[in-house]
DNA sequence: ATCTCATATATGATTAGTCATATATTAACA
DNA sequence: TGTTAATATATGACTAATCATATATGAGAT
């Protein structure tokens, strides 16, 4: 009757790459390949990024812990593929993870840090730091509104793809947020009133 | 005449906790313990946080790589200090790291991957978990406008201070943008409409 | 006299995340 | 035939971060 593990997660952490991965084989069963590709590399990849071998290492605790299974596709064109799929365990976990409430993360963003310490920098060096986040971001915005024209604009959406919007409207106003902060900035720092 | 290390950082990584220290010893010298105590726990904990554990074997390693100095005060009233202050070497650092351009990173919110796995929650436990996020961060507002009220006000500013109002501004605009969104989350939620 | 608190530093153990590289299969191409 | 590319998994080595705990000093309270 082995209960492999405590009750919920593995150590204190919220061990949040782990429930991501939940999440995503809970929509549908994957390979650690297709979770590179399709997921961390494409869908939530504005919410979480994950490493190829953390992915892999990942898999491999969660089917320890029976939260998932694998079997191993035979393929004839191309390499054999350990398909995952979320056992009940894995959904009672997950289950359990959406509802708990986590302290706000910190976000370690190096360009607030940068430019909190540039005092002593000329003003002409700031405005190109700030003007690099600003192209960055602008293009991480544009990156944000293909992936709503492509999969979420139309009227019909399931529940699921509601909620996908929901999400993606606040990383697209977080961007927006931050570039109308960026153009304040570099204005206020050329007008030299700083 | 014993280069002790590269031209930059340690390993490949930005290395920002040891910048942050770099930044915060350029400021002033300090002690491990006044950089848990009054930095991380205050002044630039909205942008990073650290734990003291980290802190001490950070500053090791910066010693260890010339950057920063290290003498004992003896206290007679209390255990003796260990005062860090910046290196020339340690400036140099700091001053090329301030003027490198990061990629953006991507910012990890448990609550944005909850909600976006949420579509089999029911909307009162959606509602529920939105809710305690909409609290957390009410508070944290009310944190940045207190720091603005407190030290940031003054029509006075120095260079250095109207940085880290222009840092504060950012802080609070986003956690701004983060309740307008989420108080349209929990009325969309609430209204039925997803 | 002991207990607790604030100050102050250090370290062992573990988890999380990154980087580089190894290995294997088949298709497509030159 | 050999090379490259895409698919697919695995692992060694390392850095970064966290958690728990140990150690020590002196002040103030009980």
């Amino acid at each position: 009757m082995g209960r492999a593990c405590p009750p919920c997660s593995f150590g204190k952490q919220p061990m949040s790459l782990a429930h991501v991965i939940l999440g995503l084989l809970q929509q549908q069963e994957r390979t650690g390949y297709d979770l590179k590709t399709e997921c961390f590399d494409d869908c939530i990849s504005h919410l979480w990024k994950a490493d190829q071998a953390q992915i892999y290492r990942t898999l491999d605790k969660l089917e320890s812990h029976g939260w998932i299974t694998c079997t191993v596709e035979i393929q004839h064109d191309r390499p054999n593929r350990k398909v995952y799929r979320i056992t009940e365990a894995g959904e009672a976990e997950l289950t359990h993870w959406l509802q708990t409430h986590y302290p706000l993360p910190v976000l370690r963003e190096p360009l607030l840090v940068q430019l909190y310490f540039s005092a002593q920098l000329p003003n002409e060096v700031i405005v190109y730091l700030l003007e690099q986040e600003l192209e960055a971001r602008q293009e991480k915005l544009a990156q944000c509104e293909a992936i709503e024209a492509l999969s979420l604009s139309n009227p019909t959406a399931s529940r699921e793809q509601k909620l996908h919007r929901l999400v993606l409207d606040l990383v697209k106003q977080r961007e927006q947020t931050y570039l109308d902060w960026l153009e304040k900035a570099i204005a206020t720092i050329r007008s030299q009133s700083i």
